[in-house]
DNA sequence: ATCCACATGTCCGAAAACGGCGAGTCTTGC
DNA sequence: GCAAGACTCGCCGTTTTCGGACATGTGGAT
């Protein structure tokens, strides 16, 4: 078994896993800060992660809470050190999730507008499929250009929970 | 026809041919010790040899008897007098070849690293190709790196028999 | 003298395949 | 007519695959 070269395996220095009303949720974090969150089977899950079980990391503990506080309603934004891994054009795709408000939705199309090239619209379909951070880079807010709920690495029924929870009618 | 210069033809003293599950067996001596030993219709197999056919020579004798021991499975290592003729490089990789135990396996870079010249792969590969003795100096168990069985004067069938013999799986 | 062919393995660039799409066409079934 | 599906094709970053070049020692052909 071996694993890419590029993969942040060997940048986790402390993970734990969460309990939220749609399943187990892996958080990994790094020297700089969260840098992945992957529900329990989830497309791009890494396996298991050789750094240490901690659930008393500060960055950790903070995800965990404020996890807590979106999935019971109460909080609508998150407030974190993020250090997102990937390609310059990835990052650019996560970062324009990022500005999509709560209980908002954006196209595919929206975002390959918003990162400059309107016509990479599939590029930013694989962009979005490989977002690392499940809910806080809030990748089930973007949908077909037709409303269509198309999909989700952590599987449809998944986004269509989130999205309820944030007051979307699909 | 013509023989080489180098040839051990002239050097033979003695020679038998046996035979096999896998196929008949010409072994040959030289003053100092086994020099040949090729399967019928090998790459090559020396034709006929001018010296005289003899079975009660005590090294073709002890090589014949190693060699039925080995195929009826209770040996598991050769003990015989060796004369191995070749350029320096080749002996180096023929005593490369003789360390490998039974039903182990070694890849083309393995040997080149165990002579010393890791990039020499080619070179080690026609070295092994010219192994002189087949069977008693193991060329059979040289394999490609991703583990694919490459190549054997004798031919596959035969590599993959003594493998086989050998316990290893293909 | 030179050149070529080998029982390989590694590297690098080019080319092709692959998607969490979208827009346009065509076909149904009312 | 006309709306909702099925199909086609272009779009583009990423990933995978493929092909050529190279390293190396030897022997035979030219």
């Amino acid at each position: 078994m071996s694993f890419a070269i590029n993969s942040i395996h060997s940048l986790v220095t402390a993970q734990t896993t969460i309990a939220t009303p749609i399943g187990n949720l892996l958080l990994a974090r790094t020297a700089k800060g969260l840098a992945g969150a992957w529900f329990e089977g989830q497309k791009d899950h890494p396996g298991v992660l050789g750094a240490p079980e901690c659930a008393i990391d500060p960055v950790l503990q903070d995800a965990a809470q404020q996890l807590a506080g979106y999935f019971s309603g109460t909080r609508q934004h998150f407030d974190l050190p993020l250090d997102l891994h990937g390609t310059a054009f990835q990052r650019s795709v996560w970062q324009a999730l990022l500005r999509i408000a709560t209980g908002k939705t954006q196209s595919y199309a929206d975002i390959a507008r918003a990162v400059g090239s309107h016509k990479a619209v599939r590029a930013v379909g694989s962009a979005v499929g490989k977002n690392p951070l499940s809910v806080i880079v809030p990748c089930h807010r973007v949908m077909g250009s037709d409303g269509s709920l198309t999909g989700y690495a952590g599987g449809l029924d998944r986004k269509r929970a989130l999205l309820s929870l944030e007051g979307v009618v699909v």
